[in-house]
DNA sequence: AGGGGGTGCTAAATCGTATTAGCGATGCGC
DNA sequence: GCGCATCGCTAATACGATTTAGCACCCCCT
């Protein structure tokens, strides 16, 4: 049934010259060496007859380069945030002409070293090492031995490694400028995180470098932060437990800014119980821009993780990586910050007067 | 800095024997060919101190095999479910041995055969070609020469390509008999789809086998489905939007099928809007199980969308397309079918007296 | 006529493994 | 003491490309 596969010896044999000759031509190396312009003609011809397409396998054996790289996660499946991540990267990789290997490790150290074992015995030309929720990672041994980059993750020790993260400080900043802007100066109470620095769930950087943004801005502005509830995790449900402690407690806010936007479906379901309107009450601003922030009654205004962005700069980055290390450079683990852009849309508005 | 990788010929030199021998004992064949068992242990004991691992190129070079697969689909992005869907394949895969490309057409012809090429020139084992939404699928040319498999789809042209889809005729009968079974017979409206087989959104089929299976329970309890409204789009806009007409149209609905989570959504907004409580006043029961069912309030009674074990089985099929293909069997297009299982939750209740 | 130099192509080695065919040594029978 | 079978291992080749080194030819000059 499937008929072999056409080589480069059978386009040398049509074109009447050497397997050499053809590899030559066919490679563009055809000035540099001196082919006549008749044989470089039969040549291509012959290809193109024969529809001939290098085996990558033999060219990876050859030249030790595969075309292809890794993009080993913690975990693929836990929300259309991670499936951007991986569509960015896939078509950055597919504009280089580059195939994806995708892997998960669910966090077990020992699926991430088989998964990076396997890839390396595939030879990829690199690796992209992801976290699905920005974190600090430990770098495993054999990944500073070829090229690689860290992907919303940052090393837990130094390392030479590059990696490349939202730039979630700003948009914390941004997040606070849209309460501003709307002309709010209290009653802004924080959902999911704060009011401190230091009160945020464990293990999260995404946290504490909102935090530092919205504190910044909203300081500079001379506004205090009303209040600030941590949620042990960043769930629908505790949102909702939060903001209905707020209420409660006897707070009367005029905004919120919820730390995700599950949080802030949670807020909303608590405001709605509490007969508070969105936004005419009480203004809400989020983060991440999962799909269901769209769906959401009034639609949530919220500060988007640019997956798809990061999944492209993990490529770019690792090239450059590549090419930095075919040199043999030095390596040089500078971060990368992708910006977070503002999705405006319906829950901010001034506070009643 | 990177230290050149060992190979079979540094496990021989350091064993002191031939690389013929050393792969002979390697891949296990030392009982077939006679080799002593000094020299068995001596390169066995070899290979683990270097920590030789075969270069997969390489065999794939020689032998054909490389342990790698690829997964193509239209979109990997789209929502969470693609996600569970690459899961559950990439796990299965991993439990084999194998590794996964993944690529993505977004529908484009010219990217699939590209991709397709691309697979094919790394030499892939196999191929499953999966589609997001399940739906009628050409099959590329090409895809028929290799072991290959159709994952949440089906061949528009009869092919030989098993596939591998949810049982959504029994999905349907199974969201039918969960309203029978909390007493419902009448007031049992349709949003998405229906009333009749015909009115569906084009290019659905998911659609047409819920309405067959809903209709065939019904009909056999002697229920008549009160009514039915097609969204062009199954999206919460229109599912508000379907639900609100039916409501002002003067319908007194006790019970909703949604044709998935997403329409429920906005038809939980409508009944909302309209003072009625889910599920003291209507019942509501959905299909899809997306992440959002969980969240809504009160969470959401629907019939899952199995995508974590159609990405499994999909793999599974592919490994006995693979086998069958070594032996040159032939081939047969079967089709198979992974149970849709209900998730009971909060939106159903008996009608009021 | 013979040497030098440029031109245009090819032979052969290589990457790391699998596999076929066969080689040398030993033991046995007669 | 010779032939033959068996045992235990290895040489050589193949997979499909790339790349180094070099060969054959022609032209020109003296």
């Amino acid at each position: 049934m499937s008929r072999r596969r056409v080589t480069l010896a059978d386009v040398a044999k049509v074109a009447g010259v050497s397997p050499t000759t053809a590899s030559l031509v066919l490679s563009g190396r055809t000035r540099e060496l001196r082919i006549s312009r008749d044989v470089e003609q039969r040549v291509v011809r012959a290809a193109a007859d024969l529809q001939y397409r290098p085996n990558i396998v033999s060219v990876g054996l050859r030249t030790g380069t595969t075309h292809t790289i890794g993009f080993v996660s913690d975990t693929v499946a836990t929300s259309r945030l991670a499936g951007d991540m991986i569509k960015g990267a896939l078509e950055a990789a597919r504009e280089r002409g580059v195939m994806l290997f995708i892997g998960e490790t669910e966090g077990a150290a020992d699926l991430e070293r088989g998964l990076l074992q396997a890839m390396h015995d595939r030879q990829v030309d690199g690796v992209i090492l992801a976290a699905m929720y920005t974190r600090t990672i430990r770098v495993p041994k054999g990944l500073t031995t070829g090229p690689a980059v860290l992907l919303n993750a940052l090393p837990r020790q130094p390392s030479p490694l590059p990696s490349v993260l939202p730039d979630e400080i700003e948009a914390g900043r941004s997040a606070a400028r849209v309460l501003l802007e709307a002309g709010h100066r209290e009653g802004i109470h924080l959902i999911g995180a704060g009011p401190g620095t230091r009160n945020v769930p464990a293990g999260t950087v995404a946290g504490v470098e909102r935090l530092i943004g919205i504190r910044e801005v909203l300081g500079a502005a001379g506004v205090k932060v009303a209040g600030g509830r941590v949620c042990p995790d960043w769930q629908p449900g505790y949102g909702y437990d939060a903001t209905r402690a707020l209420l409660e407690g006897g707070g009367r806010p005029r905004a919120l800014i919820c730390f995700n936007d599950r949080i802030a479906f949670g807020a909303y379901q608590a405001l709605d119980d509490a007969g508070l309107k969105v936004p005419a009450d009480v203004s809400v601003v989020s983060f991440d821009d999962h799909p269901i922030a769209a769906w959401m009654r009034p639609k949530l205004t919220t500060v988007a993780l640019p997956h798809y962005e990061l999944g492209r700069t993990a490529v770019d980055v690792l090239f450059a990586e590549i090419d930095r290390h075919r040199e043999g450079a030095e390596r040089e683990g500078e971060v990368h910050r992708v910006p977070m852009p503002v999705r405006y849309r319906e829950s901010v508005a001034p506070p009643a007067a």
